[in-house]
Order: structure tokens, then C-alpha cells, then sequence
DNA sequence: GCCAACGTTGGC
DNA sequence: GCCAACGTTGGC
């Protein structure tokens, strides 16, 4: 799950109560749709900060609550206001509840070094032309990246 | 700040 | 339903 960290940082959910936060805001189709028809509870998560100095891996979370709506689309105030889910009266879009699990050891996984394993060549964040803010991971490049975190 | 890549919008 | 224009993402 990506994130910028000045909007929303790992260290930011571990602040947060019960280490707890709804990652409201996700405009796009197939990342929805990842949310929805995919994360179950208790599923893990790997936080990931992009546009930020070092992008990468900051930290692991586990999903605590499944998909639902994201109010934030029916909020004037807020970023993330969606014109046509006001307009529907009912928000399009949904969010799940993660909660912070723990910090990578060393701050940050970087992508350097996730380019750097071959076996991770596979993963969906080096592909190139890849934005999707939600990307499946699989079991076996999850393994080797918790070898690549000590375990 | 650049810019490639991709998603969305809207006129036709 | 095509597709040009536009907006966004995100590494570099």
C-alpha cells in the first residue's frame, strides 16, 4: 500500500490510537477493487513511502477491518471530495482499516534494494510505467522480502 | 523540476 | 465508442 509520507507516514499509523488508520482517499478503479474484492482481515500489509527521498518499504501492518465505504467522497472539506459520488448520494469509493504492526529494523526497505534482489525481480513496483497505489504481493516475494527485514 | 506512463474526461 | 486533451503519479 502506498503512501506519501507527508500525507500519511508509517510512523504516523504506529502514532495513531490502537496503532489503527482508515486509508481513505484511493481514487482509482483497480486499486478499489484490490480493497474490496481482495484484503480479508488479518491480512498483512507492506506499507510503502513513495515521493519522498528514500521511496520503499517502511514498515508492515495487518488489515483489521475489511472494505467499506469511504465517507471522505461525500466531504466538501476534504481532498478527497468526489463530485459524482455526492451527486449519487452514496460514496463509490472504499476504504479498509490497517493497523501498524512494526517499523522496517533499518527506517526503510528501499526500492534500490528491492531492484537490487533478483528475486524480486517479479514485484509489481518495479515494473515499469507501474502507479497502482494497492498491489498484490505475492507469497513467495512476501518470503523473501522477510528474509531481506531478518526475518 | 522533468517527463514517461497511465487513467479519466468529454466532444464528436 | 473513438481518441485528443488533460490530469496525476512518482522515480529520478
Amino acid at each position: 500500500m502506498k503512501t506519501e509520507p507527508d500525507v500519511c507516514s508509517f510512523a504516523d499509523i504506529m502514532a495513531a490510537p490502537r496503532r489503527t488508520t482508515s486509508w481513505e482517499g484511493v481514487r482509482n478503479y483497480q486499486a478499489r477493487n484490490f480493497m474490496r474484492d481482495q484484503f480479508r482481515v488479518g491480512d498483512i500489509a507492506l506499507i510503502y513511502h513513495s515521493s519522498t527521498d528514500v521511496p520503499g518499504i517502511a514498515g508492515i501492518a495487518k488489515v483489521v477491518r475489511a472494505a467499506y465505504p469511504d465517507p471522505s467522497a461525500l466531504d466538501k472539506k476534504s481532498e478527497y471530495f468526489d463530485p459524482a459520488s455526492a451527486k449519487a448520494g452514496e460514496s463509490r469509493w472504499v476504504m479498509v482499516d490497517v493497523q501498524g504492526i512494526s517499523a522496517v529494523p533499518s527506517g526503510v526497505l528501499s526500492l534500490a534494494d528491492i531492484r537490487g534482489e533478483k528475486k524480486l525481480a517479479s514485484m509489481l513496483v518495479l515494473q515499469r510505467g507501474q502507479r497502482l497505489s494497492i498491489q498484490p504481493v505475492s507469497q513467495s516475494e512476501w518470503n523473501v522480502l522477510q528474509q531481506m527485514l531478518g526475518g
